[in-house]
DNA sequence: CGTTTCGTTGATATTAATCAACGAGCGTGG
DNA sequence: CCACGCTCGTTGATTAATATCAACGAAACG
């Protein structure tokens, strides 16, 4: 297994908040409707203000690492990030990719239970656990919300689970394309060319297959004419078939 | 795929109570400080009373199906659950096994996300979803006690990924050996000899393996005198290398 | 411009699935 | 009460799917 990456140093101050300056508030934030936030009332938008830490990082920055302290919990205003575990021997797992609009700590962990890596430069809310946990038993509004965003992870990890445990790669590949276009719809216009910014291997982890296995099987389909390879995507020629596929 | 089993009628009332006689109320459930009922005052539970409607069922009776309307949630009394999602083509995977305590419908889905049925004689608290709803608006206790459910429900999810996903056979059985003897020590006093109520083929399914390899890797886990083959169970020899196989 | 990373493809190995047979236990009905 | 037929679990033989090993070209990077 390769280097992790620069691990996020808490006091890392130089440089933070140069990479995003047009962010002021959350008030005129751009993510606001697609994130937790969409569960706060205009007041509570400018108390949230003075808790939240806009941040922004490049590539293979190491969030939070699996087992460490769960100081923050994080709200994605841009780009990708990567959600795994790993076994003492290196194999790992990815949970799931983060995209603009995901909570990370939904659970409200004393502790990771996976590490967060961003596959590309990435822009989050960060937020002082102890005082969300406030706000949570403050407004009873945000709570619910909360849960519901812990519902939504929970089909998401049991639609994985079925994948993993019962359908084989061409169908793992083809759940996953359509899947991952179907978030990408909720924060952008659906489109049949899904922009892939994370790697094969990081497909491959995702999808419990090798990085071999997920190059022949994106080839296979688009030799089949369901998909066409683009640069940093895949283009969806035939979604009902490719459905079809996905479902078993 | 063989029969499921006859379908729970909502209006079958002949015989329902006559298999739990005993219970009277929920002050007196001796499975109360296992559940969610563990979050409610003495109050609380004489009107859970009211909405509460004990029932047992036998072994293979369908409590609901994958795709029904959601009308009740459920907590798990006495006896093994097994709760699945079907592939058109008949594949199923075991999402999990619900036991003594645990809680059916934490997301508090409009919709069953699965199918869950009994693998034993079980006995259950049916809850009706829209008075558990408006219990939970009122009380923000109670609402954050199922989170905490929800929260647990995400790890449990995760592992499972994990498992299926990068993990072999001999792995994943001594995992699940492991993981289900820890759910058993939380509703009995720990022991080595581990009760295994469900079927091969429902472990298989659970696992993401076919019911020939599950046995195999138990008599090979055997023959390496790890484990001993008891009636209904598995008793553990080798708890520290059951442990260290089954982390990878 | 070399060097590294990434994705692809081919050849081979390995794991688990499939196909098949059999014995034990269990319930049912003669 | 025993015999029959089922279901269940086990084991063996073979196949199929995916992993592993290996080579290569293209793009990205310093």
């Amino acid at each position: 297994m390769k280097s992790m990456g620069p691990i996020l140093q808490d006091n890392a101050k130089p440089g933070e908040r140069d990479h995003a300056p047009h962010i002021a508030n959350c008030s005129t934030c751009t993510t606001r409707h697609l994130s937790i936030c969409a569960a706060l009332g205009h007041e509570e938008l400018l108390t949230f203000d003075h808790v939240v830490q806009h941040r922004s990082f490049p590539a293979k920055t190491v969030l939070f690492e699996q087992g460490a302290k769960a100081d923050f919990v994080f709200s994605v205003s841009e780009g990708t990030i990567r959600l795994f575990r790993l076994l003492p021997d290196g194999r790992r797992q990815i949970i799931g990719f983060a995209i603009k609009g995901d909570f990370l700590g939904v659970a409200m962990d004393e502790v990771h239970e996976y590490t967060a890596e961003a596959v590309d430069y990435i822009r989050v809310c960060r937020i002082p656990r102890a005082g969300f946990a406030v706000m949570l038993d403050e407004k009873p509004h945000l709570m619910k919300k909360l849960h519901q965003l812990a519902g939504r992870e929970i089909h998401n990890s049991q639609d994985q689970i079925v994948l993993l445990g019962r359908k084989n790669a061409e169908e793992r590949v083809a759940a996953f394309l359509l899947s991952f276009r179907e978030r990408l719809a909720r924060i952008a216009t659906k489109s049949v060319t899904i922009p892939l910014p994370m790697s094969r291997q990081d497909i491959a982890d995702y999808l419990g297959l090798t990085i071999e296995t997920v190059s022949r099987t994106i080839s296979k389909l688009a030799r089949e004419k369901l998909i066409v390879v683009v640069p940093d995507g895949i283009r969806i020629l035939d979604v009902d078939h490719l459905m079809a596929l996905a479902d078993g």
